[in-house]
DNA sequence: CTGAAAGCGCTTACAG
DNA sequence: CTGAAAGCGCTTACAG
């Protein structure tokens, strides 16, 4: 059955009566085709149950009405298992993209030296999405490739003044120094921040600096002793805890600069004897959805995924048609839960877009 | 700079001082084309940074070397959310896509009625891949118009007797007989399966069917009053045993259909003041990374979705190349965890492929 | 081992 | 409003 030839616009065409000229502007939904020719067309392409191959028809108008979506991890990370923040983001990802007509080309690989030009160069998708939580630097230089070569992009991740293309991500400043503010108004003042805190990863380093910025805010000096490198996985969360529990320092919490950190820290804490929240305050940012379901459940910073996917996507078809499009930030927002202890006086900073903390009763 | 002309074969021919068709064939890697020209045309190809345009060359070979990976989930679950499950799976048929050479297109939306067609027919992509727990009586439907047309594709999912097209599933009844048989150990008798067990969800009904057959085993009999319908959701879940708690009947364990079912059912649970598993063990299905982290951690049953998803692939590859595939089913695996108590005495069904029961210490 | 030529199935000026 | 024709960039017999 697979051998049935694929009726094209020529049987239409014949079907109908009508030029094949004609079935393809009908179907194209372009210039004055007559109601009736129109009628009659889509008859036939009912019959024969026909669909426009898109092969021949991106060929020939030089456009392919798809977009790649191709992730950035470090190698370390196992590739079957990306970070579930990207999960919610890859929902709303697809969803704009259907509700613009387009589809979507998936690669979370990086084997090819050149994964990120070879889709828009090869003619497989008309942009790109970049998603991922790699290391910035290396991550740096194909960004730069991909300008020069003209392709087209835009990329989840921090927004800072000198980068590249287009970028959207969220306020990780305001994100880490809310929940910086948070964690000082249960009372807390030596905490610790699990993640790496350097140019290699623009975002964690920016909810570092405004957790730090609240700290000095509040009078308090920002310990160095008290913040240890890990990337976003369960496993390196767990591996930093007990390098600052080795270090010998005291600290009363600690801030995860990502849920799975957090969460690969939280199983540390319990391991080496201590309670979540009694004699340690823990938080992450992402608010991935076992953030709810651990326990304590996580006190975290939410981004708004749903939002930033529809965003993405807007934006990349905004350059694609060579119309002004600009980087933006979203703001995040504190969800508190149970393992910053309290859970009842949310941190809402006054005015501005931002929006107001949520207490998750559920948690 | 994206106005910038993309090289083309004859480009390239310029270059290396041959003929388009030299090119073209270097380039396929096929039949003979002598050493010096194939060189001279590779130094062309990287110093114009030239792509082969997939567009013309699938228009011409009439293949697209890229699958479609489609959902069908049931409408009332929200897009954006699919099955944290399908995650897993997502990612290996990624991985097994690119090591085959095939690029990936990925869809969740159903708004389209012929969704799953379009694909093939529109000659975007070589077959489908179909992913979902979605009702099942009307995805069939839609299964059988897939075949009347000829289009090739392997779905994960119940594997029986009577399906249209390639199934690839893990063995659902083996999995639930050998989680009730597992709760039978910790001593329970009244076990409530919260799920829908019909034709409508042939993966829950086959895990209900082992369930019961192990209840039969010890003995006891299957009360209908213990069986509550419920779809893959923890909101369903939660619902579904509030209605069990409403029927008044007693019980001492739950086998969730699925991980979110049961995490949804611990919650409400633990809201009626229930103790998991002091009072009611708790057990889920699938094994998604949120079963080890709850509260206490969630005894499930794990499938194997790295392989699933390397024999998805494969076997639709064969189906493309007309070489005989079937379908298959993959031996589950109990892990056990702390919400069914005991968690010393694995049970371990002897002989066959299967496998023995994980000791997860961790949770 | 290589070149000239046909053709994959569309879209879109061009002419009417 | 409609048709005849060129051409998108490849691949692959066919001939040498």
């Amino acid at each position: 059955m697979s051998q049935k030839r694929k009726p094209t616009s020529f049987d239409i065409a014949h079907l109908a009566g009508v030029s094949q000229s004609t079935v393809s502007r009908a179907l194209r939904g372009s210039s004055r085709v007559s109601k009736e020719t129109h009628r009659r067309i889509q008859e036939a392409v009912r019959a024969l149950n026909y669909k426009v191959d898109k092969n021949a028809s991106n060929l020939r108008t030089q456009h392919t009405g798809t977009l790649a979506l191709l992730f950035f991890e470090d190698p370390t990370a196992d590739d079957s298992n990306i970070n579930p923040f990207f999960h919610s983001m890859l929902g709303s990802i697809t969803r704009a993209c259907a509700q613009h007509g387009y589809d979507l080309l998936i690669s979370f690989q990086q084997l090819s030296q050149n994964w990120h030009a070879e889709y828009e160069d090869s003619k497989k998708a008309d942009g790109l999405i970049l998603l991922g939580y790699g290391d910035y630097v290396s991550y740096r230089a194909r960004l730069d490739q991909l300008l020069a070569l003209g392709t087209h992009f835009v990329r989840w991740g921090a927004v800072l003044p000198d980068q590249p293309g287009l970028s959207i991500g969220c306020d990780n400043y305001q994100g880490g120094h809310d929940l910086a503010a948070h964690l000082l108004a249960q009372g807390r003042s030596r905490i610790a921040f699990i993640g790496d805190a350097s140019q290699h990863y623009p975002e964690f380093f920016e909810r570092y600096r405004g957790f730090a910025a609240a700290l000095r805010a509040a009078g308090l000096e920002v310990d160095p002793l008290l913040q240890v490198d890990a990337i976003t996985t369960e496993a390196s969360g767990h591996q930093a805890l007990e390098t600052l529990l080795k270090r010998g320092v005291s600290f009363d919490a600690v801030f995860g600069a990502s849920d799975l950190i957090a969460i690969g820290a939280m199983r540390a804490l319990v391991e080496h004897g201590y309670r979540v929240p009694e004699d340690v305050s823990l938080a992450g940012f992402d608010d991935i959805p076992m953030a709810a379901n651990v326990h304590p459940a996580l006190t975290t910073v939410a981004q708004d995924t749903r939002r930033a996917g529809a965003l993405l996507v807007e934006n990349l078809l905004k350059l694609i048609r060579d119309e002004p499009a600009e980087s933006l930030k979203l703001p995040a927002r504190l969800v508190i839960r149970r393992s910053c202890g309290g859970g009842s006086s949310a941190q809402v900073r006054p005015g501005g877009e931002h929006q107001p903390a949520t207490i998750d009763v559920t948690g």
